[in-house]
DNA sequence: ATAATTATTATAATCATTACAAAGTAGAAA
DNA sequence: TTTCTACTTTGTAATGATTATAATAATTAT
């Protein structure tokens, strides 16, 4: 871990970041997280347990510096709360509407790929992209409740 | 503008919303912006000149409503506030980083098309795609602004 | 060591959205 | 018409995510 952590910390003296420990905790949550696209308060819980002084607001600064630098990149899905992806690469996600996932989704299109500059003449900086339905493994589960009249 | 209001309000029964006038009127504004994609305040703030009685509740309630009904699209693009488009067919955005406009995109990807009932094998309910940039009028003004050295 | 700069923390403020309950409206039943 | 009922609108309070502000701590420069 210590090799992991060295890396992380160049990440961030490239990006002219310094590497503070609440900032190296942040970018190796982050990093180990990949799949979770997590939330600040997802982040925030995580490291409460390793370092019980960090404050929400760190967080919040810590994020938001590594967005603006391109260290890390915002997902918008749920539309009530940021989530953070330490995979930088142009990719789309899926929010399944069920279990709650978000999933990565890779498309050969070259919007989605990045590789176009202007769209309708307009200068690109920035592509998202998002489904939103029933995932493969909760689809298949669907079947297997009952009909309607279930809980309580 | 009589024919007009006729049309909308078959629209409102056809999805089984009781075509009151406050709703009517909030469906009129969207029909007459379509290019603006509006946000709840602005619908609030200019409907509120003709129905000085609105309650902000009812905009949120009605466009809530119209939203679950399919009546009319979401866009969250800016993940401060919500916007609403009167167009439901598929299609991307573009926000502008320089004048905040939203500008439709139309592409011919098949997914944009809402033509793909899946993506790697997950159940598609919605699809969503923006780009942020700068937008082509904006651009074109770059060059006539002053190096930097401007205001005060 | 002292001063200046930057980072972290704690707390309060903001802003969009939702929850809730009171008051209003329209239409059916009596 | 009057009464009853269901639905709509309104006003206000609550929520929740994010940002602003100021105090404290840590780092860097002089
Ligand atoms: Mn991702
Ligand atoms: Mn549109
Ligand atoms: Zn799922
Ligand atoms: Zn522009």
């Amino acid at each position: 871990m210590i090799t992991n952590m060295n890396i992380l910390k160049n990440r961030l003296m490239e990006k002219g970041i310094k590497p503070t420990f609440q900032r190296l905790k942040v970018l190796e949550y982050l990093s180990n997280n990949l799949k979770n696209h997590p939330t600040v308060e997802m982040v925030y819980e995580e490291l409460l347990k390793e370092i019980p002084t960090l404050s929400l607001t760190t967080v919040y600064n810590t994020l938001n510096n590594f967005l603006e630098k391109g260290l890390v990149s915002g997902v918008i899905i749920t539309g009530t709360e940021a989530r953070y992806d330490f995979d930088t690469k142009y990719h789309h996600h899926f929010l399944c509407k069920i279990c709650g996932k978000i999933i990565d989704i890779d498309l050969k299109c070259g919007y989605a790929l990045g590789e176009k500059r202007t769209v309708s003449g307009h200068r690109i900086d920035e592509v998202h992209g998002y489904f939103k339905g029933i995932c493969k493994n909760c689809y298949k589960n669907l079947g297997t409740k009952p009909k309607g009249h279930s809980s309580s």
